[in-house]
This record gives structure tokens, sequence and C-alpha cells, in this order.
DNA sequence: TAGATTGTTAATCGATTAACAATC
DNA sequence: TAGATTGTTAATCGATTAACAATC
């Protein structure tokens, strides 16, 4: 029921390689133009061979003794992970997380670009949000369609991230990225991604419980 | 090297909780007192094993052909996640992404209350964010001494990440929740959770990919 | 009672780690 | 050359799923 593997990549080597990435490519900033799996296991704390196996995905062969070639390994993970190409996404909810978003400029270097906000707030709409406009709501499923969008992201409360989730799926979107603390259910065919921070701060608040009771014996 | 277990509890589980807490809260507000793990996994897309599993190390028992009543599980989770008791916590960062979070008010409900925020800049300093007041980060360390503040969350911009978090260690924090993004480094004893979102991206981008290649054939 | 659901043990599955030959 | 590092296979580990008796 859970996709293990998408394009015969498991979804844990997927998640790592964006660390991967972030640090090779400030290796590379440096002028360094090699890289070998132990030393992105050090700083990532990661074991060794994890990395080698999971670089291997990228089809990327390296150099025993040497390592990676740093502008290859960069262009390889880029490519598997489709940031070699920028994608336009809308965004819903031109609240605070959804400004802070479009305000993020990293993520055209993750192969994202936020084009336009829309909300149904008359005090929102007509606003320019990081120099995009804000829209109303009402004109999502018609731009949706004109400009090929794919990717609709959810930063509205709660108790609409469902309805706002029907919309995109009508309007042609395939994939929902969901900041919004409810889950989102979605026909098969569009994929969903929540970003639960929910589970992140359990086992925040689980560890903490623990530590704190350790260093009270 | 990477911890699976917080208190006996396996991080995947850990992970879940919140989704089983949210879902049966939502039961309790509709007035209905038993559930069943079939009808949790239903709802969430799993295993019903998985669930009976997961809602076992609450410590709670069920009824055969009834299912677990309501409230008690409702307090088994969330005592065991912490929950029951909300933890003062500073935040580093008042900017979108820090005044959304603070702006939320349900961290309440997840054992959560953001005290204050802090941050350098001075046309942010004095002001109020979401009823709470915008600090100077000089008086971070001596703030959070006397207020007892374990817990401290970063939304700054990546290349002062490591900084704030250096300041945080200094400062007592025992857990620190880092939204920047960039992994932040502190000395073992200290907890770091980074919300990566650019984890999150990378299997929604592939995934995208996937399917729009499946669509075009 | 019959049947749904729990609790528990065993089987499977997949991810991580260990071992080691090949090689630059 | 010697030694570090790769690529690859095998072993381990842990998480999920299947099977099934107990029970309300």
């Amino acid at each position: 029921m859970i996709t293990t593997e998408v394009n015969g990549i498991p979804v844990p080597t997927l998640r790592r390689l964006p660390s991967y990435l972030q640090f090779i490519r400030a290796l590379a900033a440096t002028g360094r133009d090699v890289v070998s799996c132990t030393h992105i296991a050090e700083h990532l704390r990661l074991d060794a061979t994890l990395v080698r196996k999971d670089l291997q995905t990228t089809g990327i062969v390296g150099k025993p003794k040497v390592g990676y070639y740093i502008p290859a390994l960069i262009e390889a993970i880029e490519h598997l992970l489709g940031w070699d190409n920028v994608t336009d996404a809308f965004l819903v909810g031109a609240g605070n997380l959804g400004a802070a978003l479009m305000g993020y400029d990293g993520f055209r270097e993750h192969g994202l670009n936020i084009v336009a906000a829309f909300d149904v707030d008359p005090r929102k709409v007509g606003r320019m949000l990081h120099d995009k406009q804000v829209l109303h709501l009402d004109r999502f499923a018609d731009l949706a369609a004109r400009m090929h969008i794919h990717i609709g992201i959810i930063t509205v409360p709660e108790q609409h991230a469902q309805e706002v989730a029907d919309l995109m799926v009508l309007s042609g979107i395939k994939a929902i990225w969901n900041f919004a603390p409810a889950d989102v259910h979605v026909p098969s065919g569009v994929i969903v991604e929540n970003v639960r921070l929910s589970a992140s701060l359990a086992v925040l608040s689980t560890r903490l419980a623990a530590t704190l009771r350790a260093g009270q014996n």
C-alpha cells in the first residue's frame, strides 16, 4: 500500500539524496572536484557503505582511492531528482507560511518555482507577495489549465485543506505538497506529499522527555 | 549511529502516533467512544496489524470485537508523546516562517507553547508577533536560563542556522527543532530534529516525474 | 451463537551494515 | 608499492505483514 520505491529508487535513498547534494554543492563552491563516500558519510553521520549504495542509484561510478568527480555527481543527482529542470507551481493560502515558501529562493535550486499564490481573503487578493501576485482562488482552475501547472502547494488552515485539494485535483494538478496539519485524500493517480510537522515534533518531544528523565537520575 | 528507538518505541511508530491521535480526537469530537484498528487503518491507508502493534506500545488494551476505548487511547498516546504537559519554547528568526509557527495555535495540543521570538533585525525587535514579543537575540541566553527553556526553534536563513544552534546549546537548550535548510551540528546530549523540506520535495518531484512519464506512453 | 476483533507468534520483506576482492 | 577507496556480495537487523488462537 505504501510505495517503497519510486523509479526503482528506494524512498529512504531518495530522501537522503538532497543532503548529499547540498554537501557536495558546498564542496564544489570551495573549488574541490572530487569527494569520497567516507567524507560525505562523516559529515552527515551516516555509514559510508550506505552512502556508496545511495550514490550508485545515480549511475555514477567512482575511482578507487580517489572518489567521485563532483560536477558529474551533482548533475546526476539533480537529474535523478528532476531538479535539472525548474517546474512551475501554484500555492494556495497566502498567510505567513505561504509567504515564507514564496520568499524562499532556494527552491529554484530544488527544481521548484512558485509562480503565483491564491487566497479567498479580500485583504490578501491583489497584493504582491515577494514579487508574485496573490490571485483569487476562483481563478485557480482556469490558470492552472492554461499554464499547464502540475504542482499545487497547500498552506491553508486545516479545515480548508481537503476542499483546496479537491479543487486542485479538478484543475488537473498531479502532485500536491500539503503543509496543512491534516491528511488530504485524493484519487489514485494524484500524488500527495504531506509535510507532517507533528510527526517530527513527536520524535523531538519523546527524545527530550527521555533525556530529561535520564538527566534527573 | 542513527537512533531507531526512543524510550523503547521505534521511531516509525512514534511518527505515526500523531496521525492516530488526530483521527481519534476527531472521532471523539463526534461523540464516538470506541474505535477499532481496522477503522483507523482504513482511514490512514495502513495495515491494521501495524496499527494494532503501534497502539500496543501505549500499553492500552482493547476489547475483542469492540475495539479501543477512545478517551483512554487519547490519554495514553498524549502521555507517551509527552503532550499531556505543555512545554515552553523559544523561537529564533521572526520572519514569515517564524510568524507562521508562532501563529499556529494547534501546537498547544501537541505539547508545545512558543513563548517568545528572537531576532537581530531592529525592524522586528520590539514588535509583537501573534501576541508574543519579539526580543533581541542578545537576551536569549539570559532568558532561556531564567525561564528554564529546553526547546529552541530555528527559523533563520541557512547561513545563520549553525551560529544560532551554537547559541542555543550555550544557553542550555536541550532540543532544537531546526527549520533552516541546513543541518546543524551539536554536541552529543543535545537533540536536533531537522525538518528537511528538501527530502519531502525529492519524493514529490521524483514521483511526479514518474507519473508524467507514464502518462505520455 | 457467530463473527469481528484483539493479542501474539511466525514469516516475509526491505534496508542497513559487514566483509572483501578489485583497482587506482 | 602500499593503502585508501570503490563495487559487490553476504549477513544482519529491524519493520511490516501474515497467520491464528483467544475472546467478547
